[in-house]
DNA sequence: CAACATGATTATAC
DNA sequence: GTATAATCATGTTG
């Protein structure tokens, strides 16, 4: 304290005089016998611990975000973006990503340049009381594993700095994410070529309106949307539709007419629904495939309209049976309900019309047949028959 | 702007 | 894993 009062040459030039001092050595050696006695109070401190789990979460998290890497492309962005809009369209997601982007490089950027600060003062911190130390370890005793101590003690204090920034950066990070990515916010309106397919499809198999994954695919494909939206389609239109089956009249009368038109004029008039025998040829692939090859398969303007050319399946499968049959049942509603509505009755329960149908039983159902959606069974539908 | 439509998510069951 | 049912949050419409 004394010594911060004076100049620095009058600093220098009394430590010179200590050092130089006759009575130096004494001194030192006085002040190793008091070390001698109090040092296992000194040892009794403990280092820092290891860095503690939070911390290392903290971590994790940031590398994932691709924040703790200085522009890396941003590995956690991209791949977050990617996820919020699942293949849907590229146009939007361009801008908003890049929106994202730059603020999650800002972010970055200020966690990095915090950083830096924060160990370029826990260096210097580091070296100034390394250098004291040596300095009063001419005077004093001051073991090598002493300073090595207080190196651990500073480090462990920045250290707590450090992690409170890590903290509101991840804070930050996830604000942003929030308002970025959060998947609900981005919702957009299917097209109408990919409501159009979808549509096509869950009307057409109105009694079992769970299309193979191969179907999914390829209606993902014509819709131009991926698979787990079409998933998603098919879980909300059968919940909504079941739940207000009245509701959709209107359209089931429409996509029931278009495809049982569609299925007639690809197959002509002689043709009935085949012998049930066929393997998994689904009756939606058939339709699939069929005006996919008339249209030169993928995407584009797909107003489904009739496919003109009589098509390369002239095999028909149950599904056009059915189709058949739901034509029928809307141009001559049943008394009560409408014919389409005492289909739908049946995904829950087949009881509803006395016959227990295997096919459109839930899984679990104590009737026959495997899970319901893998493979379309030949029968299906056909209860309405009896 | 309220009401409805709709795509996505979540809780839960099997 | 997939399914339903409820719910959320946004888009659309009158």
């Amino acid at each position: 304290m004394a010594i911060t009062d004076q100049s620095l040459d009058e600093a220098q030039a009394r430590k010179h005089a200590l050092n130089c001092h006759r009575m130096k050595p004494a001194l030192f050696s006085v002040l190793c016998e008091i070390k001698e006695k109090t040092v296992s109070s000194i040892h009794g401190i403990q280092e820092v611990g290891p860095p503690d789990a939070q911390l290392l979460r903290l971590d994790n998290m940031l590398l994932a975000e691709g924040v703790s890497r200085p522009e890396k492309q941003g590995r956690g962005a991209s791949a977050a973006a990617n996820a919020a809009t699942p293949g849907g369209r590229p146009n939007d997601s361009g801008l908003e990503h890049s929106d994202y982007r730059a603020k999650l490089s800002q972010i970055r950027q200020m966690y990095h340049s915090e950083l830096e600060k924060y160990e370029q003062a826990c260096r210097e911190f580091t070296m100034h009381v390394t250098n004291l130390l040596q300095e009063q370890s001419r005077i004093r005793p001051v073991s090598p594993a002493e300073i090595e101590h207080m190196v651990g003690v500073i480090h462990g204090k920045f250290q707590s700095i450090q992690m409170q920034l890590k903290q509101s950066t991840c804070e930050a990070v996830m604000a942003l994410r929030a308002r970025f990515l959060d998947a609900r916010r981005k919702r957009q309106n299917f097209s109408k070529q990919a409501t159009e397919v979808l549509n096509e499809y869950f009307y057409s198999h109105l009694s079992n309106p769970y299309p193979s994954e191969e179907a999914k695919e390829e209606l993902a494909r014509r819709g131009g949307i991926t698979v787990s939206q079409v998933s998603n389609w098919f879980g909300n239109k059968r919940i909504r539709y079941k739940k207000n089956m009245r509701k959709f009249q209107e359209e089931a009368t429409i996509y029931t007419a278009k495809t049982a038109v569609d299925a007639t004029e690809v197959r002509g008039s002689g043709r009935q629904a085949s012998p049930p025998s066929m393997s998994h040829s689904r009756a939606g692939d058939c339709h699939l495939r069929h005006r996919c090859a008339s249209q030169g398969g993928n995407a584009g303007p797909d107003p489904p309209t009739p496919a003109g050319s009589s098509g390369p399946f002239p095999l028909t499968g149950p599904g056009d049976a059915l189709i058949r049959l739901q034509t029928l049942a809307c141009v001559q509603p049943s008394p009560r309900g409408g014919g389409l509505l005492a289909q739908v009755s049946l995904w829950h329960n087949p009881k509803a019309c006395g016959v227990p149908d295997p096919v459109t039983s839930r899984p679990g159902a104590p009737v026959v047949a495997g899970p319901r959606d893998r493979r379309p069974q030949p029968h299906r539908g056909l209860c309405k028959l009896s």
